[in-house]
DNA sequence: GTCTATACATCGATAGAC
DNA sequence: GTCTATCGATGTATAGAC
């Protein structure tokens, strides 16, 4: 029995690598079932379909995502510091599932046109929710600028955030910690240099390469 | 001679229209001719694969890059003005080019796996180093900061410039200009409102509003 | 320069033996 | 639960008539 789900994860976790790689259409089933070790009819005794297998891969990572944000709602934190919450847990998602990341980023519009991937759409408004009530909540609070449309700041910071993927490397020198402040930092006060009458705290650094 | 090239133009931009919008492999050259209204034989007096017709789309579209970069860097403006004019050119030639602007950042991947996409490499490659020379000169005369390293902020940045493709409708009432305002007021001089007397700590714990 | 016709490979998915 | 064998659809690309 352990090992029927085993197989059945091992099926999940193969397929995610492949397709975050290589994308999803060149990805074919066979291909899985190599990687796998058995052969490609094999599938089709765990999964109805290709389809079924992403959108498990899929399914579960959104709602690791919807989990982890009620999370940070439920802290009541004031806006800024929710705003740092959600970009710390976006990028430790991204380090936990990063082929269910990249799966998402990169085959958005694919999953669009796809019939059976509805159960995605409206996982993805409630997780664009969480953020746009933040961000609402803090320009309403006068803590975030009301010069900048709340929906462009948050297409902004979505993207900077979770596109990270696609050269963030977690293992590296480069933490996903420093990431995370250093994002929050920069979308909340800038890469301008503050001006010299302010005193300005510089804190040390890990060396880079 | 004339049709000729019009013809192959067609070609080009039906091509271009197509995998922006539903992905690369998931465009056949089938679908090509239909959409062109000839049969799918034809397209082979024009190119030699369907590769070389994708090739042909990103070749100029990002020469189109090049060549607008290298009009910023003449101006020998302030680093700040610089990072200013980046993000306008990169917008507009999204706005001019939004199909090929789609499919180089949707297709990365898939590119850089494929062989006869090699001077696509060199050119991301020149690219890149446009924006890093005028970041890490900010850095260097003290107009930007340097806690925070220049190739994160690159990356930072061009995710939120180059993604915007995905969002941003130049046509709708947010401008291109408006948008490429913000993006700068953003990524300069952050999100936070401005304070109002003395600089306040993001970490300060307030009690509950 | 376009069309007709088709070669040839590979795809997702299925049926039935074991 | 896996394998063997294969179906039918669809993919890129080609050959030769016109």
């Amino acid at each position: 029995m352990a090992e029927v789900q085993d197989r059945r994860e091992l099926i999940l976790s193969t397929a995610a690598e492949m397709v975050a790689r290589k994308g999803l259409r060149a990805t074919t089933v066979r291909a899985i079932a190599d990687a796998v070790g058995v052969f490609s009819g094999s599938l089709y005794h765990h999964f109805p379909s290709k389809d079924a297998i992403v959108d498990e891969v899929l399914t579960r990572y959104l709602d690791a995502i919807r989990a982890r944000y009620a999370l940070v709602l439920a802290s009541h934190k004031e806006p800024a510091e929710c705003l740092r919450d959600l970009v710390v847990s976006s990028l430790e998602i991204a380090e936990e599932q990063p082929h269910a990341t990249a799966i998402y980023q990169n085959e958005a519009q694919y999953l669009r046109e796809m019939p059976g991937f509805h159960g995605i759409q409206s996982a993805a408004a409630d997780i664009q929710q969480t953020w746009l009530g933040v961000i609402e909540a803090g320009v309403a609070d006068g803590s975030f600028r009301d010069d900048i449309p709340s929906w462009v700041f948050y297409r902004l910071i979505r993207d900077a955030v979770w596109l990270s993927i696609r050269w963030h490397r977690p293992d590296g020198p480069y933490s996903t910690r420093q990431l995370a402040d250093d994002v929050t930092a920069l979308f909340l006060h800038g890469f301008a240099a503050p001006a010299r009458h302010a005193p300005v705290s510089v804190r040390t650094r890990v060396g880079l390469a």
